[in-house]
DNA sequence: TTAGTTAGTGATAGAGTGCTAACTAAAGGA
DNA sequence: TCCTTTAGTTAGCACTCTATCACTAACTAA
């Protein structure tokens, strides 16, 4: 009865079972246990493949930053206008988080942070990756006139991450009781609205 | 040794020690134990005026919610044009997140949400009371023309909360590098500039 | 075959953690 | 002053969870 699989396959399904269930239970709660269970090991095999629990974060956060980068750069099609990449890129990551709902659950977690700093600086630096994306693109955008002059790139994409990030939060709060990507779409066309110039004195 | 008091003043001190020790362990690591220690109790003189530790979280809700309500009433000053007083709730709301940085970490806290259905419901319904009081001013200035007809004051107020919440996030996954309150204020009036109907055609 | 490597198991240590039960002592009115 | 009420203590139960250790069995190359 025993299913013997390489170290590489086992932890793998490791990181995904892990993945899965910390959205179910929460980052906390997710017990050694309960990812055996998920995989069909015994509770020691899990440290046959991570030394410690912590590795075992570090682990499932480089396999969460490789995601988003990943699908980041699938989104980017330089023959678009910027505008146009920006909302793909904001879409492919709503559509991430909408798939992976362990993202906003481990990110937003106060315990792993104090717990494990270096999880925190790697979280930090990958918003921050988010974030210089955006606001590259805000940045393009402005250049071909798609946006105000007088907005600054930086702020705006900070508007735009928070406006993910909220949503995420009320995502989670409303125990996923909505379209994420939709609702998503939608505000953010709200929120680009605000960043063009307005035509005709801004009476519609 | 035994210092004795009313059951009134215990359970405020054990709530205050709650908040304050939830932002600084994450809400899932607080133990009966570390509150008792706080408050210059034994661990089990806490059940004495919480019978679970479930009841005690509902109580630090409680208390969250009425400490948002009142900054949110004494910050409305009706003298004030509409935009006025949408960023003083907006400024409020920051500066207690910013005395009381617990209240992201449980807002957040996917683990209080699985485990109490009562809790998560409690925080939606105060996200959505806020919502609605941001919206609200978001209306009465689209009325007397501080805002452009065409925006819809339920997406503003999203695009409000959400900037709220985005940089409580950023602010909590950054160790509170920054100003909170400063920063989202001038984040507020970048997005307020989208609001408003642009003057002279958008150039400057 | 055989020997070495490595994935996986059973048993269990050891450190918490919520909560209960029985007992103690301070407060405050009759 | 006694007596009731009630805040608080000591001792400990039941359970959870990470991690270790000795051992086993499957793959792999000589």
């Amino acid at each position: 009865m025993r299913i013997r699989k390489t170290a590489e396959v086992r932890q793998a399904e490791i990181i995904d079972a892990a993945l899965r269930l910390a959205a179910r239970l929460g980052p906390e709660r997710l017990t050694t246990e309960a990812i055996a269970d998920a995989v069909g090991l015994t509770q020691p095999g899990v440290f046959r493949h991570f030394p410690t629990k912590q590795k075992l974060w570090e682990a499932v956060a480089a396999r969460i930053g490789s995601m988003m980068e990943t699908r980041w750069s699938k989104a980017q099609s330089p023959e678009d206008s910027p505008s146009s990449q920006l909302r793909a890129v904001v879409v492919a990551q709503l559509r991430l988080i909408q798939a992976t709902p362990a993202i906003p659950a481990i990110l937003f977690s106060r315990e792993l942070h104090t717990q494990n700093e270096a999880l925190r600086k790697y979280f930090l630096q990958l918003l921050g990756r988010f974030h210089g994306l955006v606001a590259e693109f805000v940045g393009r955008a402005k250049e071909v006139g798609e946006v105000r002059r007088d907005l600054e790139p930086d702020d705006a994409a900070y508007l735009i991450v928070s406006l993910v990030q909220g949503l995420a939060v009320r995502w989670s709060i409303s125990a996923r009781a909505f379209d994420l990507t939709g609702e998503g779409s939608r505000l953010l066309e709200v929120q680009l609205s605000g960043f063009r110039r307005a035509r005709r004195g801004g009476r519609r």
